[in-house]
DNA sequence: CTGTTAGCGCTTTCAT
DNA sequence: ATGAAAGCGCTAACAG
């Protein structure tokens, strides 16, 4: 039924050490190797993985922990994380762990059960104490301890150009709208330094900053709106908000971006080569996943590696605010 | 360093026998499971799941091949896939092909390598020889021989409901846009049915129909409705080509919904909870992954199986047809 | 360079 | 009900 590597040895005539040795680029005489491979591919023999990786300790094997796949943002990271990973012929292992801390413990779990070598993790639950330096773990955007490895976008240079983007466009009075957890993560940055910058630019500034999870989003910022009609340009936390901010400012008659602008984070687009939704501070996704991936890959192989990756944002023009 | 089996046996002092019998739900005495859970629990200790997996040949793995998860259909599947997986203990491995045979294989592959049990696979490339009916295997639209396992959206169905739609909604002239690849699938049908169901309602049907893959699709779409300026009805072969549609005929000025009225086809949302962008033929995405995952583990457990699963379609108002 | 052999950690008879 | 023991298929150390 299942071709093992003791009937490759014995058809070829070697010892099994010889077949494995082959397989694995040990020095075999190259008239032997010749005949493995050549019985090798006769029999159409594969190695078992799990029988290698009970050996090894090994399992090319990574697990990406994320709130939900079904997200542009995420969705767009996971496609990254896969492709690096391929390249390095490693596998990923997908959790939707819709921040339940439970199904990311569980997770974490499978390095210790060997069935993952490492993990990335966008996580925002409280899973601190599972967490600890000699877990092969690289956090994204979510700051553990000293030793904990993480990458982020750079929130600070994020907030600042927020503000100043909007103020080249001729706002007058800005306004932050966001959520927030208890949980530290770069995401508060955007925030501070978007205060910072009004405050340096001699601007206004107003925010409403909802304790996460979020009920009657919608509500709060209409009544949050109806509360400063004088706002011009508003920075919100990510797209999401700045979409939620959309959909109550058109209901009030506000035109976008003639009387309204609007910036957002992360830089969302739905697929491949798809334009951004609505203008935003662009998280550059694509490198954060394969900086993730380099740093998790040498985690594991031992390396000591740098601790915190903070990679840069841009601007992204996306219909939400003026041309100029 | 590493807590195993053994060293749970003899700090409870029983056999290693007991201890995995007390893991695997076998007969043990009351006392001595207590026992026994104890010490795992001070020891925190966690099986390998390799050294399960060479034993028992089972993975708890199941690989999802898609051409890309960053795409708001594919994301949407995969994370109903990976919901049900969990729900069921077994954990999933993402795969974006790209369409690339070569990948595809490599994870077909990955079964006979002991890697995963078995395999969900949303491929339009050439692998037919590699997929046989003893490889548990479940298809999603695509159609390879009798014995393999399928599941699809209801084509037939949605192609005749988009020509009543539109019809319904005053329009006079249809017209059909879509690619196609040489492999047989259901999206075919989409034209199939959509122009059948014109031609029973008797209106007059036009169609811009590409082979894959697409260069110069705006190119292409611009000419047919130039061509065809009475055109006031669409239907495309998926919501990312009503997406160009729609560019296309803004750029030219035409009014949609009022002059020209689009519907697509999958019922693509970008994340939990979102709107459908377009009028569309909604594909069951969640039961269609649910569905999926049930067959593929009754084939791995060696059930036997309905072939083809053909699953029921809805319309879904997305602000592309007018409001009746 | 290559054959032999001892496990990796677990499940599963087989006795008891 | 449970301990002892035989491998699952592979890698790596050892001896030649």
């Amino acid at each position: 039924m299942k071709v093992t590597m003791k009937e490759v040895a014995k058809k070829a005539g070697v010892g099994v050490g010889t077949v494995s040795r082959v397989l694995n680029n040990g020095s075999v005489k190259a008239s032997t190797r010749q005949k493995v491979e050549k019985v090798i591919e006769e029999l159409d023999y594969q190695p078992d993985f799990y029988a290698r990786g009970l050996k090894t300790n090994q399992t090319f094997s990574v697990a990406l922990i994320l709130p939900s796949v079904w997200h542009p943002f995420f969705s767009e990271f996971a496609f990254y994380v896969e492709n690096s990973l391929e390249s390095r012929n490693y596998k990923l292992y997908l959790c939707n762990s819709s921040g339940n801390a439970e199904k990311e413990h569980e997770y974490i779990q499978m390095v210790k059960q060997n069935k993952v070598d490492g993990i990335i993790g966008i996580t925002y639950s409280n899973i601190d104490k599972y967490i600890s330096s000699n877990l092969p773990f690289v956090s994204i955007d979510r700051y553990f301890t000293e030793d904990v490895v993480y990458v982020a976008a750079d929130s600070e240079a994020g907030g600042r150009l927020a503000a100043r983007e909007l103020e080249k466009r001729g706002c007058q009075q800005l306004a932050y709208i966001g959520g927030y957890q208890e949980t530290p993560n770069e995401t508060k940055n955007r925030l501070k330094y978007f205060e910072l910058e009004c405050q340096r630019l001699g601007i206004s500034v107003k925010s409403l900053n909802m304790l996460e999870p979020l009920t009657d989003v919608s509500k709060h910022i209409k009544q949050f709106l109806l509360d400063n009609p004088e706002i011009d340009g508003i920075f919100t936390i990510n797209d999401s908000m700045a979409y939620d901010v959309i959909g109550v400012a058109e209901a009030l008659g506000r035109k976008i971006p003639s009387e309204l602008q609007i910036i957002g984070f992360d830089g969302e687009r739905t697929r491949e080569g798809a334009p951004y939704q609505v203008s935003t501070i662009a998280q550059p996704i694509r490198e954060m996943a394969e900086m993730a991936v380099t740093l998790l890959i040498d985690v594991i192989a031992g390396k000591t590696v740098e601790k915190r990756t903070v990679l840069p944002i841009k601007f992204a023009e996306g219909g939400t605010t003026k041309v100029i």
